[in-house]
DNA sequence: CGATGCTTAGGCCGGTGTGC
DNA sequence: GCACACCGGCCTAAGCATCG
């Protein structure tokens, strides 16, 4: 797992649709989802599985069928605690070389065991990473769930993690949640890309949940209508652009749609830049084409003033001709 | 393939509603 | 009467969609 992934949670877009109905429920399943995601996509670091085991061994905690059998392993030599030190070293360090190559040893031996400390330090790791309290197996069993019914090209926005508990644990007013989802919205739209292009109607449908304002037509949500309109949406966007979302937006003079971006991927400058860059290429290659067109035309004119020259004087040598 | 119509963002503006 | 939030209409030009 990467380092800069830690802060997100990545959710497929559907389960936003009663965000600003039930957001508490909402940004639970997105947790639901989120953990189980995480736990299939969590790559094991053995040192720190090995380190953890050991640790939690001593300080207790862990599970008792693992403790049985370390307990056994111990018994038979395998692996030596320490139970004066505890895995500390003498300079007050947490380093238990000795019992970490030693179970290291047991894990290649015994799959089986091995297998299951991998499950176990998983489910702490997911855990400690989603502060939840809740049932893990509950929730998991969830999680699973709703990523069996995920659509077929849905999109899989992203939420920072402590604006997420922030939503679901604070009371917040129906345009700040609004703002939030525009947000997530954006999110959706622009994916992993710096910068795109789109418009404020497909904003607020990917606020609402929706991929596509077809999608939305089939089962219109009441909010839609309150917000999708010239004040509100402005009202919206200019609170996430003011916020402190790294979000904002261009739209050239007069241009169709607007370009939205994120403000760690690129500056204002640059993008208008692009934009600029993209519309006067735009213009090159349209005079480029009505040059085109203009040749050809005058091109045809010559051909066909030529043929009826050559009819002219056809007719005059026949003319001529007895 | 080209002409045409349609959609869109944003500047501007007048009108309505609300609270003081 | 005043300040402010809200809403939709009109307008422009870009540029996308579509039709013949």
């Amino acid at each position: 797992m990467k380092q800069n992934d830690d802060r997100y949670f990545q959710f497929p877009l559907f389960l936003f649709r009663n965000f600003m109905y039930d957001t508490e429920k909402c940004l639970n399943d997105i947790v639901c989802y989120g953990l189980y995601d995480l736990s299939n996509k969590l790559n094991i670091d053995l040192f720190r599985m090995l380190e953890h085991t050991i640790y939690t061994y001593y300080r207790g905690g862990l599970p008792n069928e693992i403790k049985e059998r370390l307990t056994k392993f111990a018994e038979l030599g395998e692996i030596d605690f320490n139970e004066n030190y505890l895995g500390f070293s003498g300079q007050g360090d947490f380093e238990p070389t000795t019992e970490m190559e030693q179970l290291e040893m047991i894990f290649n031996t015994d799959n089986d065991f091995y297998l299951e400390v991998c499950k176990w330090f998983k489910k702490v790791s997911v855990i400690n990473f989603f502060e939840i309290s809740g049932n893990y197996d509950a929730i998991l069993q969830k999680g699973k769930i709703i990523a069996e019914s995920i659509p077929d090209k849905e999109p899989f926005p992203m939420i920072d993690k402590n604006k997420l508990f922030e939503f679901r644990d604070e009371e917040k007013t129906e345009f700040q949640l609004i703002v939030f989802a525009a947000n997530v919205g954006m999110r959706s739209i622009l994916g992993t890309k710096p910068y795109c292009k789109t418009t404020k109607e497909l904003i607020l449908c990917r606020a609402f949940g929706f991929n596509t304002m077809r999608d939305l037509e089939k089962e219109k949500p009441p909010l839609f209508k309150k917000y999708f309109n010239r004040y509100q949406t402005d009202k919206i966007l200019n609170e996430i652009e003011i916020g402190n979302w790294n979000l904002f937006r261009y739209s050239s003079q007069n241009m169709r749609g607007m370009f939205i971006a994120y403000k760690r991927r690129i500056s204002l400058e640059k993008l208008v830049e692009v934009v600029e860059e993209k519309s006067r290429k735009r213009k090159i290659q349209q005079l480029k084409n009505s040059k085109i067109i203009a040749r050809e035309n005058a091109m045809k004119k010559i051909v066909e003033s030529q043929l009826n020259s050559n009819e002219y004087s056809n007719e005059s040598v026949t003319s001529t001709t007895p």
